[in-house]
This record gives C-alpha cells, sequence and structure tokens, in this order.
DNA sequence: TCATCTCAGGTTCTCTGACAACTGGAGAGC
DNA sequence: GCTCTCCAGTTGTCAGAGAACCTGAGATGA
C-alpha cells in the first residue's frame, strides 16, 4: 500500500466530492431536482458517463435518487456524522437519560403490542442473563443490554429497535465502568433479577403501567450513580 | 406519488442488490477482489456500463473500492449507517411515533430546566412559524420544525438536540406531504398556531404534564394521520 | 368549463466501441 | 537476488446512438 497516490483521484470520485459538496452546503436542500446529465457533464468537464457514475455513487450513499424522465432529487443531506459523534463524546449521563426516555416509553408499547414471541425472547434473553451472572462485568452488561434490547423489539418498530442498537455502545462503556466502579456484583452477581423479572412479567401481562414504573425505578437508580460526579 | 412503479426496476439497480447480495451473504467476504467488469457483465447479461454504475452505487454504500487496473475489493460487509437507513426507509407512521415518544418526555425536562433565554428562542420561532404561514407548505413545515427543536433545546441535553436533528429529514418529507396531501392549510394558513403557543406557556410556567398534554394532542392526531393507509 | 388525450422536448437508461492509464506477474538480464 | 521490460488483464473515460420515461402545453370533445 503506497503512502499516497502520487496521481490524482479518478475523475468521477472528483465529481462525486463536488456534487457531494453542493448538497452538504445547502445549495441543493432536500427536494432539489440537479441539473440534468448533460449540463452537470459541461459543468464539471466531464463526460456524461463520469457524471452518471457520480450519481450512482451519491445514490449508493443515499443522498439522492433518480427518475428516468423526471430528473435526479436530493433526498437525504449528509450530515457530518454529528449524531455519532454526540453520541461518543456526551456525558454518558446525557446518554443514558435518552436512553431512559425511549426504553421507558417504549416499554409501553411492548405491552400492547408483544407477541408470545416476543414473550419468549424476552424469557430466553433472561435466562441468558442469569447464565452471565456467573462470568465477568463485560459479558453480563452484554447480557442486560441484549435483554433489554428484546423488550425494546416487543415495541414492533423498526426505528425504535434500530435507535435503541445505537445506544448500546455507549451504554456498555459506561455500564462496564459502573459495574466495575461500585462493586456492584460483589454481593450479588445476578445484580436486578428481581427487577427484569418483574419487568417481563408485566410487559406480559399487558401492564404498560407496571411495567415503565418497574423499568423507570431500575433506570433511574443507574441514572443517579452516572450523574454523581466521580471523585 | 405513485403508489408503487409498475414497471421493474432499472438493471443498475437490479444488479447492485445483486452484488450487494453476494457481499453481505458472506460469499464475497471483506477483502475478497470482485471478477472483473467485463466478466461480471457476461455473468449478469448486461452491459459493462451498468456493472460499472452499480459498482459505483456499492461504492458509495462504502461496500466496495476500486483501483485501477487491480481490481474492485470488498471493504464491508453491512453498510455502515444502519441508524440511517432505517430512518430513511422506515415507514413515517413509525419515525413519526418514535418523534412523537421523544418530544413529548423531551418537553417534561424543558419545562423543568428552561432558561429565559430557551424561552426567548421559542417565542422568536413562533414568530417566524407565523411569518411562514404566509409562504409555501415547505418552508411551513420548515418553520413548525424549528420551532420544535427550540423546545428540544430547552430540555439541555446534547444527545436529546442531536437526535431530533436526526429525524428532521424525514419528518420534513412525511409533513410536507401531509400539509399538500390534507390541504390543511386551505383553511387555515397558520395551522395548529394556538396549540404552540400553549405548548411554550405551558414550558415557560414550568408546567411539565401540561406542556406534555398540549404537544401530545398535537402530535397524536398528525401520527394518526400518518398510520392511515393512503388510497 | 372541465376532463382527457396527444405531442414535443427534455430527461434518464442501456449498450457499444474505442482508447488511455494502471496493475501485477512472468521472464530476461545483470 | 535484484532490477527492468513486457504483456495480459484490469479500471477509467469518452462519445454516440437509440429506447424508455416524464412533464407540460395545447388541442379536442362532452
Amino acid at each position: 500500500m503506497p503512502l499516497g497516490a502520487l496521481h490524482s483521484a479518478p475523475l468521477v470520485e472528483q465529481a462525486t466530492t463536488r456534487l457531494r459538496e453542493q448538497i452538504t452546503s445547502g445549495e441543493w436542500p432536500v427536494g432539489t431536482r440537479l441539473p440534468g446529465e448533460v449540463s452537470l457533464a459541461a459543468t464539471l468537464s466531464v463526460g456524461r458517463s463520469t457524471v452518471r457514475e457520480a450519481l450512482r455513487a451519491l445514490a449508493g450513499a443515499g443522498l439522492v435518487r433518480s427518475r428516468q424522465g423526471a430528473g435526479v432529487f436530493v433526498i437525504a443531506t449528509e450530515p457530518s456524522r454529528e449524531w455519532r459523534d454526540t453520541l461518543r463524546r456526551a456525558a454518558v449521563g446525557d446518554i443514558y437519560e435518552v436512553r431512559m426516555l425511549l426504553e421507558v416509553q417504549a416499554v409501553r408499547l411492548a405491552a400492547v403490542r408483544r407477541t408470545a414471541k416476543d414473550v419468549a425472547a424476552m424469557r430466553a434473553a433472561l435466562a441468558a442473563r442469569r447464565q452471565a451472572a456467573t462470568t465477568d462485568d463485560a459479558a453480563f452488561v452484554d447480557a442486560d443490554i441484549a435483554l433489554h434490547a428484546t423488550v425494546v423489539a416487543a415495541a414492533a418498530n423498526p426505528v425504535l429497535d434500530s435507535l435503541f442498537a445505537e445506544f448500546i455502545p455507549a451504554l456498555r462503556r459506561g455500564l462496564i465502568e459502573l459495574v466495575d466502579l461500585l462493586e456492584l456484583r460483589v454481593a450479588d452477581a445476578n445484580h436486578g433479577d428481581a427487577a427484569h423479572s418483574d419487568l417481563i412479567d408485566a410487559v406480559d401481562a399487558g401492564d404498560g403501567r407496571r411495567a415503565a414504573a418497574v423499568l423507570r425505578a431500575e433506570l433511574d437508580s443507574t441514572l443517579r450513580w452516572l450523574r454523581t460526579p466521580t471523585v
């Protein structure tokens, strides 16, 4: 692998970058119909095939969509990954607060929408969490998070699922440290088992209010610790 | 907006899907050098240009990378933007439901944490929304969303801010279509002004319960429309 | 007046062919 | 063993042609 290519980037890549900049700079907001291929080729001083390939790259990135005969339209701007940066840099307390907010509402939905299959998955995850109680902190936290993910999944909203998954890396980091710092598992390696069992029972019974209360109590006590300044 | 295209997908999209499946199925793991363009064109029974465009789409999605003379290589087996993909592809009702869930809880926090500066920003945004009432649907929806963003910002949680921003492109799309479809602004160009004014008053007064109720009523009625199957 | 149809111009889609630029491996020479 | 050259195969770019599609304007008919 050379340290750096000494020849310029292929024209398609340059064109892709130029067009992408038009989008991310706000020049072409969502909904904009891009100039036609022939016009863009003239503007960029490249062949039409080069423009087409650049547009395909932007389409593959999810920024544009083309309709034959109608044109190519901006369907998304490419934010600067602000969300993921924020999630990486934010105080764990802020992250956890949003997680809590989301999940407490999610269990209300889960209590309404859960299927027998969802409940079976929750109970299987609870069993796995119990099994992980004999292992190290990281594995235990992973099993705990996996259990919560099954509860969120029962809300039957793919956006929620995906959003919860976005939180997992940060949650994992924060929770492993917290469990270690507080030595939560010294007295009880299966810390929180009763609450999780109650949670699943409540969801199973369709009692959203109770499920939310159980989960809120659990997450709230954790949040309080996460918000406590560390010495 | 057509209910569904009655003609088959463009060949480039089909080829992209086929090639992507080879990657995501594990047939072509990371590091694999794909067959050459000429070979792929023969395999897929399309022209070489079609293959090239499909490969560009995959490159734009971050799955492959090509080196002139050397070949095209798999660099990832999963798109790296699962969350964003979900947000783009999900049913607008699912998106809106999560937005609602988030925002109703956010206003509870906002009612506790708002500063005088936050409230001033909300009122300025309300004024801007009123001004946008004289313009087109898109501008009005933008002003509406901006107002909601000021309310979320008052919750003083950067993760919430950033997360709300993630929803904006999808919300914008859905809401502009809804406003247009239902002709919500024919009778009242400044649709929903009273509710928004009440919302700000409640946040200003620190009445989280009332703020949540006002917002829930607003968002719930919109969600109901978004969940209604379109004829 | 309104609804429907037709047409023209502009758009994207696909293919072909040609040539340029590049890579990597094999073989030859030192 | 190292370096250079050559060659086959690869990607990159362009041009051109025709097909398929979309949209808006205008014409026609009820």
